[in-house]
DNA sequence: ACCTGAACACCGTTCAAGT
DNA sequence: ACCTGAACACCGTTCAAGT
């Protein structure tokens, strides 16, 4: 059978479980998908092409589903969730999606999902999108970073051992008395801060006038 | 003279300046500092190793001569602001932050200066250090953005063209009665945006007790 | 329409040998 | 101590030619 472009992604996904973002190589994808060289270039018109329909279909069906009648607080978190599992679900996800631009079908629906929901609860339309922006910015950025760290020697033990040490209490004080919650051994919880902390800010939105 | 590991540094962040994080490469960069591929390798043993390098440079004097009794949202405003204006001071910046790993002097530096304020504030220590992750994800996220728009053809008009278009007020009629704000021709009131919902979800915490 | 074969113009990194 | 010269093992992309 001939290759498809949907057979293209698949490899691409695969591979990049298997290699990581920095050894996703078009020859490498060509290789697993037993064609020469040049064949996927038929599919898609550059590398760049297919990381950006990869990370599309990463996205697919977060916003499937999802129960229409919770309060916007648990509908925002919910899909914020869905976002970062579908990141964290293959390798180096949140790096890959970082390195794309947005317009994607997947991602549009996820925007268009919290931007809703958001204005739904009452802000202003201009508020409700930016708030999208900095939540977005919140679970890619945390994503990314939790994968870096995964993605370390020792998943990242050692790195943090180094880190650890780089802080002498002289310097920093704050950060050297932080440092058994700086290495973040707790991902899930660190998320829920952050994101809680985000919410609180739009409740206030909500609840008091703009000030 | 003979080149040194400031020199090299110094090269590095130029050539990021005029050929963009996608085209400097050693071997350009050497050629740029006149000297033959290999040379820079005695200074740094790796591409990484001198990114590192470039991004701590980067963050020189972030903290520097910061006002010591202003209160506590000033101060993290204020140190945010820094950290924004030195990634969007060069080519890239936001980018090369973001592929680098946490422990270099000046971005402890920047993190010391974060925890400590918000722990003087009265926030639990580790309350005090995630919500400093938060902010930061949110400042290189959003730096990260601006400078990918900055980049694309047309300084990103073409490609905000073209995401308004992809925006069919039946898919996603949020998003496209937004589009104006989507596009967010308004970086630093973008900014300020989700930078007062973050402040505003810490304040909640220091006034009410953790709910 | 879809792929092969082969090339073009690059990369990061290493390392003996020079000075 | 610091750099050159030259190589090794790769890259993304293009494109005539095949089927």
């Amino acid at each position: 059978m001939r290759l498809t472009r949907e057979q293209v992604v698949t490899g691409g996904l695969d591979l990049l479980d298997e290699a990581g973002l920095d050894k996703l190589t078009m020859r490498r994808l060509a290789a697993a998908l037993g064609v020469q060289n040049g064949a996927t270039y038929w599919h898609f018109s550059s590398k760049q092409a297919l990381l950006e329909a990869m990370a599309d279909r990463m996205l697919e069906g977060v916003t499937a589903g999802l129960a229409p009648d919770l309060p916007w607080e648990a509908r925002v978190a919910e899909t914020a969730q869905r976002l970062r599992r579908a990141l964290l679900a293959r390798r180096d996800g949140a790096r890959l999606f970082a390195g794309v631009f947005f317009p994607l079908p997947n991602a549009l629906s996820y925007g268009e999902t919290m931007a809703a929901t958001l204005r739904d609860a009452g802000l202003p339309l201009r508020d409700a999108v930016w708030a999208v922006d900095a939540l977005t910015y919140f679970v890619v950025g945390h994503a990314a970073e939790e994968q870096l760290a995964a993605a370390l020697p020792d998943g990242g033990r050692s790195a943090v051992a180094r880190l650890v040490s780089a802080l002498d209490s002289q310097r920093h004080p704050a950060l050297h008395a932080a440092a058994g919650d700086v290495a973040a051994p707790h991902p899930q919880e660190h998320f829920r801060f952050g994101l809680e902390l985000l919410l609180t800010g739009i409740r206030a939105r909500l609840d008091g006038p703009v000030h």
